[in-house]
DNA sequence: TAGGCCATCTGGTCCT
DNA sequence: AGGACCAGATGGCCTA
């Protein structure tokens, strides 16, 4: 089915419109200024756009009172826009890295929110109870694996990324979906961790680079494992939110300061680059996976994402 | 100190 | 004519 694309983005742009069009998101018929005009060697050149090539006259600059006027224009337009990256920055799941003031950057706050359309794109493609069935899990490596940790132990196997600073604001995105649903489907926890670490924190900037290593380090090392010795009462007491941060990563990664009774303590080396006080609190970040198949999903007037066991977030 | 990110100013272009 | 949008330039702030 041929998609709409009302924006021409799909039209391979020959080489020397890349460059010209690196910043430009609609075409525009007069990025043609690459040669500075004889006539004008301050770089202006009138356009020939329109019915005739008549050159026009160079504008005037704009008066002291129109400039201030359009500056401040241009400030509350910006302004406009940053409010509107706030709202995806709270919108995008994400490992938040605020306990150091740091947010996601704009640039990062796009990429995660490709990603994240791409993995909702993913969840809503698929019928909404598949993951929890015995077929499902048997076509899905890491749910299955998490279905079958969690049976054994009675603990909790998927986890779970919050998003905002906010725990009842947070969208759950369940990375054994994600990776059973991504076009880059994981075999196994620790592949599904490191995969979303890469995609999610890992290339989007080094302001998650914190994050990314937590992650990262989890996937690349003992994930698999810690996500199935976690005792069920440790994980209750984790959260990836930090506003209600409770331990640091260190903590976390090597159980201790009294992680609920330091469930998997000691189970993860200390050469991870993480800074004593990064918060990586966990709570709800691992859920009974088998138990609770992923909440359908409307969006059809539906503000809220999910519902069931989880918190809601409205995306206004 | 270099580099990344950002806000702001500014001028050019497009649209109503 | 004036507002919206865009992109280049610039300087400040922060971090590695």
């Amino acid at each position: 089915m041929a998609e709409f694309d009302a924006n021409n983005n799909s039209a391979a742009p020959s080489p020397a419109e890349k460059t010209q069009e690196k910043y430009s998101l609609r075409p525009r018929a007069t990025l043609k200024r690459e040669e500075p005009d004889d006539d004008h060697e301050d770089g202006w050149r009138p356009t020939t756009r329109g019915r005739s090539a008549k050159r026009r006259q160079k504008p005037k600059p704009l008066s002291r009172y129109r400039r201030k006027t359009a500056n401040a224009r241009e400030r509350s337009r910006m302004r406009e826009i940053n409010e509107a990256f706030e709202a995806l920055r709270r919108a995008v799941p994400h490992l938040a890295v605020d306990a150091h003031n740091e947010k996601l950057t704009k640039i990062t706050t796009l990429r995660l929110a490709m990603k994240y359309i791409s993995a909702l794109s993913g969840l809503l493609s698929a019928p909404a109870t598949a993951l929890a069935t015995p077929s499902a899990q048997s076509s899905c490596p890491a749910a299955a694996a998490n279905a079958s940790a969690s049976a054994g132990r009675g603990l909790v196997a998927g986890a779970t990324i919050m998003s905002s600073s906010s725990p009842s604001s947070s969208v759950p995105v369940d990375l054994a979906a994600l990776g059973c649903l991504s076009p880059s489907t994981s075999d196994d926890v620790d592949s599904l961790l490191s995969e979303y670490a890469t995609d999610l924190l890992g290339g989007a900037g080094s302001e998650c680079s914190s994050a990314a290593s937590t992650v990262g380090f989890l996937a690349d090392h003992h994930s698999a494992a810690f996500l199935r010795d976690l005792p069920g009462a440790a994980a209750a007491s984790y959260a990836l939110s930090p506003s209600s941060c409770s331990m640091s990563a260190t903590d976390v990664i090597i159980g201790g300061g009294g992680v609920g009774g330091g469930g998997g303590g000691g189970c993860f080396p200390s050469p991870l680059q993480l800074s004593a006080d990064f918060p990586v609190d966990v709570a709800a970040a691992f859920l009974p996976f088998a138990d609770h198949p992923l909440p359908p999903i409307d969006f059809n007037g539906d503000p809220y994402m999910f519902e069931d066991n989880f918190a809601c977030t409205e995306f206004s």
